[in-house]
DNA sequence: GCCACTCTTCTACGATACGTAGAAGACTAC
DNA sequence: GTAGTCTTCTACGTATCGTAGAAGAGTGGC
């Protein structure tokens, strides 16, 4: 469902590089690396980003621990899941899947051509 | 570049689907197939087909022939090269690549990692 | 128990995208 | 040149999202 707005997909991506579960204050200060001063973001007013994780996690995307007092959020799926979900979801909406694979594949970098071959040999049972 | 809204998209299916360029008004006839009357889609007025046509031309999913008088529209790509295409977005989007297709691969049915091989194959060298 | 501080929730506003279409203008055929 | 058709222009309502202040709730020290 719902794809994510820019600030969504920042707070998104802390969260997946952090690999941890993280205060709101903490998100905010991470928010702000060289490249996104680089990009001239902006701080942000902590509600701010308390706004953006409360829709993040009425969409599923992160869950908060209210145990701990300054809440906890923490990414529900990994950023390899999410992108991966996404990717069905985009190919789920053609009807000509085989067709749009074929595309799509024929547009893969060759060293990931190779790792998908690995990964599709019959070895690769998950 | 920016996704489709639910009415550029069925436009875009119904361009994608006759396979030929098409006026407004074939196209704002075209979307009351009988799935979509049953989902309660009422019928358009052209302007509204128009309207969004233009938009489509805008952001370059659409070419329209001018010359003809009513002007035809037809789709400037095909589905499953847009269909790859988003794919290819989503994918970039994901600093770990091999971890997202990794995903992506171990939820593609038993069919389609089939023809995936075969299209992986070194044979196939388009 | 109260007070100051911190954190969260509620409410809100502006911008953008999109679905929707009327009104007015342009073109064609007779 | 007039009727009818087609296009362009303009506009409005709604949803989403970035943004944040104001007010309420919890907490730790005194």
């Amino acid at each position: 469902m719902g794809n994510l707005g820019v600030l969504e997909r920042l707070l998104m991506d802390v969260l997946w590089d952090s690999g941890q579960a993280l205060p709101a204050n903490e998100l905010r200060d991470r928010l702000l690396t060289p490249a996104a001063v680089a990009a001239s973001r902006k701080p942000l007013a902590t509600t701010t980003v308390l706004t953006v994780l409360s829709r993040l996690e009425t969409k599923g995307f992160v869950t908060r621990d209210r145990d701990n007092r300054p809440h906890l959020y923490r990414a529900v799926r990994t950023r390899a899941e999410h992108t991966a979900e996404l990717m069905h979801e985009v190919l789920g909406s053609a009807p000509d899947r085989q067709a749009a694979l074929a595309r799509f594949i024929g547009n893969v970098t060759p060293q990931e051509a190779e790792s998908l071959r690995l990964l599709l040999s019959p070895a690769s049972g998950e």
